[in-house]
DNA sequence: TTTGCGATGATTGTTGACAATCTGTCGTAT
DNA sequence: ATACGACAGATTGTCAACAATCATCGCAAA
């Protein structure tokens, strides 16, 4: 985080932009906590706000609000993290399919655009945009299908999904390149609807394969949680 | 709304609860006004409480927080409507799916049941657990399916739907009886996923199709926001 | 040495009061 | 008679202090 005290008050906004941001982008690691007081003191604000902007946060399964403890930085089960995908699936594999009858000209630019900078992000070798960008892509195509409602929680799923990637990730694999986006845009630009679920459903299971979510593990982590911070 | 004053306190969960059903269940209109003075003594809560729940309530889009003005039960347009609608397909369709494959006895007995439970109130002609039933019949399958973030956002997709039904249901359409629920339970207990999805398409687009939904009901309703009150 | 217990400090939960903002009304000038 | 502007009431937004709760540490007893 790299926030200072002392900057005239932030509004709600951006606070909770701010914060979001930093854990989506896993600048902030799961379990870590956040004091409210720290919190109202690095964006000169009222206990009060923070505390709503955290209730927020939580709403977006993002942090874990403990009665009387405070807030942590989730750390999603395997089954949630599970139930993540599965959701995401169900989501996108629509939007994608919608996106295949109703994308526009400007659309189409808004895409291609969107994966050439993934790309240069990717050749660059900066890590941080990479999984912004590789994010947005994701959103974006919501953006584009014009559904608010699950655009509005494929938002949430996509921070999740960095949180859990950020737990599960096994070290020797890489984020995905910019090339599995780049075949749905295609997909969606030859209005292929079949095929661009289909890539898209191969995306999604691809980058949940990557994770470690065996059930032995889960075991491990609880004990670790149970004993340790 | 039949709650009183000087009761107890009641915890956050109740006072949301309690709004939420009153919302959901039509007991409050669209576009009352909800004033943080008149909430608090009414749940003999301290407004900061109050005002919390109804950050809640507006994050499921069950209300419209206006800054400085306060809290209105919404008044989802006709494209909102859509899109709820849109919405709710997308992930019923994708849970019955999933509930073929998992169902096991003790969920076969609770649909069974539900569905009679609202062939009673249906035949007994009680209006109000009739709406009631009929949503829970959705979410029931929702937590069947064992998704918690479809589940959660479903609940508020389904209170949603009920405002949508209060502002636009034409007048001589009834609320929908149990029988296509009814369908649908034959199709999951015969673990026909695709019939089950086809037979929930089907109900849901006539729910919608039974609203009045047109493009110029849509103007005379901005219209009048933009008068009146 | 280990275990149970009580004091202490830190952190969250709650409240009531105060400030800012908006709506509607009344008075005055044109 | 109408339009503009200031005033009053009501309502929301914000805050800082107080109360309740929890984790930690030290101490004593087995």
């Amino acid at each position: 985080m790299d926030m200072e005290a002392g900057t005239r008050p932030a509004t709600d906004q951006e606070i909770y932009q701010r914060l979001w941001s930093a854990i989506a982008e896993r600048q902030i690691g799961p379990g870590t906590r956040l004091k409210e007081e720290q919190l109202s003191e690095i964006f000169s604000a009222s206990r009060a706000r923070i505390r709503q902007v955290l209730q927020n946060l939580a709403r977006d399964g993002l942090i874990t609000l403990v009665p009387n403890r405070g807030a942590f930085v989730s750390q999603p089960s395997t089954e949630e993290a599970r139930d993540v995908f599965f959701a995401r699936r169900t989501i996108e594999e629509r939007l994608v399919e919608k996106l295949c009858a109703t994308i526009d000209a400007g659309g189409i630019d808004r895409l291609r655009n969107h994966v050439e900078a993934e790309r240069r992000a990717h050749s660059n070798r900066d890590i941080a945009a990479a999984i912004r960008l590789s994010g947005a892509f994701h959103l974006l195509i919501a953006e584009l299908a014009q559904s608010q409602i699950l655009a509005d929680l494929l938002r949430d799923l996509v921070s999740r999904t960095s949180l859990i990637m950020a737990m599960y990730r096994q070290k020797d694999v890489l984020n995905c390149g910019p090339d599995e986006h780049n075949a749905i845009v295609d997909c969606i630009v030859a209005r292929d609807a079949k095929k661009a679920l289909a890539v898209m459903h191969h995306h999604l299971a691809h980058i949940e394969n990557q994770l470690d979510l065996e059930a032995d593990r889960v075991a491990a982590r609880n004990l670790e949680d149970i004993l340790g911070a």
